[in-house]
DNA sequence: CTGAAGTTTCAGTAATTTCTGAAAGTTTAG
DNA sequence: CTAAACTTTCAGAAATTACTGAAACTTCAG
């Protein structure tokens, strides 16, 4: 299992890029090289081809799953486990955001929740709550916009990135043809 | 300086958070205590109340002004540099994203358009090359999108992530008012 | 049941990242 | 120009994180 010269380049650089969104460097070059691979390969072919130790490999599939990224496979008469990429690339990207919101975003706005719940003793303290609120609230809208994203279908989510700039074109459409709901903002 | 109970909980998960959003522990906890402050702090302050170096309170400032997160104030008759948060939550969140593109995001879709360029010398360099280029197109598209997101004025942009679910409805709307473009890929 | 073929765990080590504090640098009042 | 008040730099130390490889564990064919 040696990796060609473009493959290694790729695997290498994810490897970076991985250690930058949540995981280490080895479970990057884990994950960038069963992504080039049509076919799955097992753990001594990866641990050959990145060169790095048998544990090392059980270590970062242990983290691919945790992560739900790999899928494992075993080939009749081969006592070995063969792993490849869970999914298409999107979904992939989906997970990752996901698991990381489960991880990150999720205690903080616990947090935050919290501190706001405590009294606050002073002008400092009530400074400070506001500005947390405005984090929370900020995180919180993030989020829930993040999940409707998700809940779209794909070929409905294609076109509205495609939509691009004309967004705000469509936001004006909006107002003309649809009824805002009662809104205690509102201006008018 | 001694950080109130609630300070000091906000800013120590702050670090931690800050760790795993490209800048490390200290630079967060920094960050976190100039925003929960209404006033401006010097760097003295800093680090008496996050108990670190003077050395390390200028590495963090520095650090924090590469990502364009601060502002510098001078008080009349104080020779030392006071520090404050530059513009508001969002604006600071848009910073984060728009900074970690330019690091990130930017040299993996080179590195990977330089891949393509390259001719594939086998079946399974076409393979990798394909899948390359679906990242490729990922990353692309994400980053466009979320140009254009950041391009929108504030409240408009609100007006859209608030609509939540409901952004399906008006893609259906805008099909039936918007006469699409020309388009190879379109189905009649 | 046995042992061969495989996987996982984890203590110790290696590599990387972060932090300290003393020295060098800068700015400004007088 | 001088020296006090402050900031920055950076070599080495400390802390953290990742990796290795041997031992323990699991699975399965015979």
């Amino acid at each position: 299992m040696k990796m060609s010269p473009k493959v290694e380049a790729f695997v290498y650089h994810f490897g970076e890029m991985g250690s930058k969104w949540g995981f280490n460097r080895t479970v990057g070059q884990i994950y960038a090289l069963l992504v080039v691979n049509d076919q799955p390969l097992n753990a001594n072919q990866i641990g050959e081809a990145l060169s790095i130790s048998r544990g090392n490999v059980s270590m970062g599939i242990k983290e691919l799953h945790s992560w739900q990224l790999i899928n494992l496979k075993h080939i009749p008469g081969d006592r070995k486990e063969y792993y490849s990429p869970k999914g298409t690339i999107w979904e992939m990207a989906n997970r990752v955001f996901e698991e990381r919101r489960k991880r990150e975003v999720d205690p903080t706005l616990t947090l935050l929740r919290n501190l706001q719940l405590d009294e606050a003793n002073d002008d400092a303290e009530v400074y400070a709550q506001g500005k947390m609120r405005e984090i929370h609230d900020l995180l919180e809208t993030i989020t829930q916009w993040s999940a409707e994203l998700q809940r779209l279908d794909p070929a409905k989510l294609h076109t509205l990135m495609k939509l691009g700039a004309g967004i705000s074109k469509v936001l004006s459409i909006k107002d003309q043809f649809i009824k805002p709901k009662k809104d205690p903002n509102k201006d008018s």
